[in-house]
DNA sequence: GCAGCTGGTGGGAAAAAGTGGCAAGACGCG
DNA sequence: CGCGTCTTGCCACTTTTTCCCACCAGCTGC
């Protein structure tokens, strides 16, 4: 389970390291890869360890490739997946094109969202964070279910 | 049942105590550490025993993490939760990104709320005590429900 | 074909952050 | 006023993060 936010730098060649948090809930849970993709609603990187990642893939697998409503959806946000190995240091390397879509510079933001890893630029999440959610979009977390 | 306002310092780590009476309440519910997240509605930190918390994941946990609405409201509200261990002194050490959204600079303030508890910055708290609650949000407290 | 770049990897080691605990001082109670 | 509890400053130690350098492979141009 991932919850937190760790602010993080990434390097020149675009490493950052995954926050040890994370690292120990990754290796609690066996796991010791991520796959990163687009977070097709807007401006993040989403981390998935790999259970949660092969769960999504069979649903891919299981639409038929003729399927233009389908086959779209995959081409715009599977087909960005990379799995990624963490180096002896728990350190990422974000390929270029998430690199890119993300706008990552310097400063990264790493938000643990339960199952799944969000991934920020920080002027990207500081901007995610204030805008407000339209009122018929909020759901009363701490509400009776 | 926390109740009571307290004064304390936070030092240069970030660590600050928990109020003994707040600590007390906490062992007498048997639960060991506590979880601090951003108050979502002002600048102040939430801390909540974990018996609150694991409500409130279980929540997060039903929702897809495609689904942007849900997804929105986590990242809102509950991807700020870190959970945190007392040391042997009481004190826990509040993460950075919260030290620095809640202003926590030299003197905090915790505040009991019943079930949950507040952490203020000493300036922010006098701040929201001195403000007037509008007209039309004044809640008759003693008032039959 | 071979020396010299360039981009990608890996890892050492310094710096920063987090942890733990002692012990002094403050505080409150009787 | 004395005692015990709570809080907090400080110091030592561990872990995590980050900077930076060395190495390797592939490409380029001579």
């Amino acid at each position: 389970m991932f919850f937190g936010t760790f602010n993080h730098a990434i390097d020149a060649k675009g490493r950052t390291s995954l926050p040890a948090r994370f690292r120990e809930a990754l290796a609690a849970a066996g796991e010791p890869r991520i796959v990163l993709m687009q977070y097709p609603h807007w401006r993040a990187i989403l981390a998935l360890p790999q259970s949660v990642w092969t769960e999504l893939v069979k649903k891919v697998m299981s639409a038929s490739p003729l399927d233009a409503r389908w086959q779209r959806n995959v081409l715009k946000f599977v087909s960005t997946a990379h799995e990624v190995d963490l180096d002896v240091h728990g350190r990422v390397l974000v390929p270029p094109p998430l690199r890119e879509w993300g706008g990552l510079e310097k400063e990264v933001v790493w938000v643990g969202m339960g199952n799944v890893i969000h991934l920020y630029d920080k002027a990207a999440y500081a901007e995610q964070m204030a805008a407000d959610i339209p009122a018929d979009q909020v759901v009363d977390l701490f509400g009776k279910s």
